[in-house]
DNA sequence: TATGAATGAGTGTTCATTCAT
DNA sequence: AATGAATGAACACTCATTCAT
């Protein structure tokens, strides 16, 4: 997603670039951020992977904690951006919630990240995020979204009546997201593979089926 | 759970007390670490929470890496023993399987910690918990009981054939653990109170009706 | 003194202003050394308040330590440009002492910056201002006034004989910049307040006192 | 004064001794923050001249701040005991006065830090020593101490009446401090040495003579 | 069993200064 | 003349851990 391979002196030998060593700060961070959480990340080691000056990431960033809320905003932004660009609309109901089904486990299943950081974020009760304008802006749009599919659903005649649309997305995220993020407690715990090929694909199979279940017209 | 008041000397003035040392310890790093993870947890403030010299700590658990293997080792051991004693085996199934899902809702809710514990262990791969024999042994005996108890179901003539009990299990923990830990960003992105009673009561039901509907023959 | 407003472009919209760059950093400079002395200082708020570009002050000065001397420099020089336009030849030598004794406090009192600036400077034993040689320069002609001014007293019959110019020169100054650089200490230490209207005039009628029961004829 | 020699293992070999640990880093860093101020002084140089492990500067302080001002308020309080040990009571009130004039001399000039650390403190506005309830406490004896000693000359027919205590006090560490603290921008702009021994010798003598003169009755 | 002093490696951050344009 | 990006050394401070008693 954001693996644009941003290699230094990339454009034409240039050192001072402001922008591609932000961006090389803030994809650093977000590999640090996720892998060891805020606490755990280090400071040192972004500065070294970003292959930049460490003094950067304050002259970019002011501290640790406003690059990790950066890092955190910029990660819900770029979800709600591959949301955007999902094309649902001129599909039947029931095959556009299969795939906002379909797209929110890929999209957590290749953005591992997103996952962790989101974690890391509520271990933090969010404080970071609660300052970040755009996000909540956009948040409105998205639950809009799914209210009039749910509506269209309904007047298709597949959809049952009355479904709360936060619920509806936040258990379409649940099922995908738990699933993932205790993919290694969770490989104890049920004593099974939890992410080979096969095993990923019936998940999301069983994921479908559990939604379309939950909306479906009796 | 863990609230036992553990007051020093409260066994008879005596300050040498191995139990009460180790469990005081004990008490003291499942807050910290369920606040601030593994690397955001401080050893002096778990010494000085439980009231107890730095070195106990050393002496009893040997790292800190060590006191939280324990910690979540404990916390998970804690939630099987409550579920354990939960008695659903001469309920019908349906009513049976409701009463997982309030159960497993209940304990995630009166015990935050285990959440945060659970998210901070898969952050490290479940490398802890990897050594804890104890655990892995329980967990047996946990994936068998839905077994049974969708078997039972299916010859009650109210669960639909063919479904996989891990699955079954991953889902009813999943739409609870979700809301719950994300509980913080959730406000933000889904606009919305969580955690009043009303809200906590309408996702109870909500869940209840998503697991019911996953399992019922049609 | 210093506080000629010194606007960006005042010049008629030129940016690129030499003396009014360098005279802005100055300007800062004096403020930031008299606050924080010269390892307190920072660079970069100087060349923020003098609303300049941080590479600037090398340009013009090449380092901060060359920055501080100036500043230091220019105080020393301001000061005896002040004392220089004292006219005092046509009074009569008692009356001309009590006016140095004046100024010598009106202008610790209206530059505070003065006194701090040489604290600073003294820490530094006084290794800046040993290359000033201008201020160097211009000492021995403020030593010689004040031993003409004691000759003449002697002669006019009202300043006693064999007072070294010297000690009363740092008499004077000694009992006005003593109590203006420990007014803050001094607020505590002596119990009283030390700069409402009141207290300084009642210290510079205690000094005035002081210096003419020195040097008078008994 | 607190050169007390402060070698490790003094005490039998033992290495462990909290009293001699924080009495060595208070030592080492009255040495910095006279040499360098608050801004300039390193803590790392601290630990090292105090042959302490940089941690230990914390565990006893908690802060280079609050070390400052654990040096600054020890600093008032060693100035104090050793003024009360001055024993004067049984001197005419003149020769009192006088030997109040060459023990202030005196302690200036043995204890130059003690100059430049009232120095600092008065930069940073007195914000340490506000708060250090025993050097406040101290200061009122000291003051009554001046007021009966004026009082006792007025009787005995050598003082005249009327003086404020607080500023012949004043004065008196004035003239003192004044000359010492600007020994070395003084010696360039009086063109003379300053610290000789004649030169000290001197100036103590036109000190005495500027007190006597200020408050003998005429 | 228990204690508080002590440690060394490292933590986020800041500094004066220089480079490229 | 002027700018903003970039630097590396140093900064105050913190960490989990061990030592001596």
């Amino acid at each position: 997603m954001d693996d644009v391979s941003l290699k230094k002196d990339s454009l034409g030998g240039q050192t001072r670039n402001a922008k591609l060593t932000s961006a090389r700060i803030l994809a650093a961070a977000k590999r640090a951020f996720a892998e060891h959480g805020l606490a755990g990340a280090r400071v040192d080691k972004i500065a070294a992977d970003a292959n930049v000056n460490k003094r950067m990431i304050y002259h970019y960033y002011g501290s640790k904690d406003r690059l990790f809320a950066t890092v955190v905003e910029t990660a819900y932004l770029d979800f709600r951006l591959a949301e955007e660009r999902l094309d649902i609309n001129n599909l039947p109901a029931i095959e556009a919630l299969e795939e906002l089904v379909r797209f929110t486990w890929d999209y957590f299943l290749k953005n591992p990240e997103f996952i962790t950081l989101v974690n890391s974020e509520n271990l933090h009760r969010a404080r970071h995020l609660k300052k970040a304008k755009q996000v909540i802006d956009t948040n409105r749009k998205f639950v809009d979204r799914m209210r009039s599919l749910l509506q269209r659903g309904v007047k298709e005649g597949t959809f049952r009546d009355g479904l709360d649309p936060v619920h509806v997305n936040i258990t379409i995220a649940a099922i995908g997201y738990y699933y993932l993020t205790n993919r290694f407690t969770g490989a104890i715990v049920y004593q099974r593979e939890m992410m080979t090929d096969d095993a990923l694909q019936a998940r999301l199979q069983f994921n479908v089926e559990t939604i379309l279940r939950l909306v479906r017209k009796d």
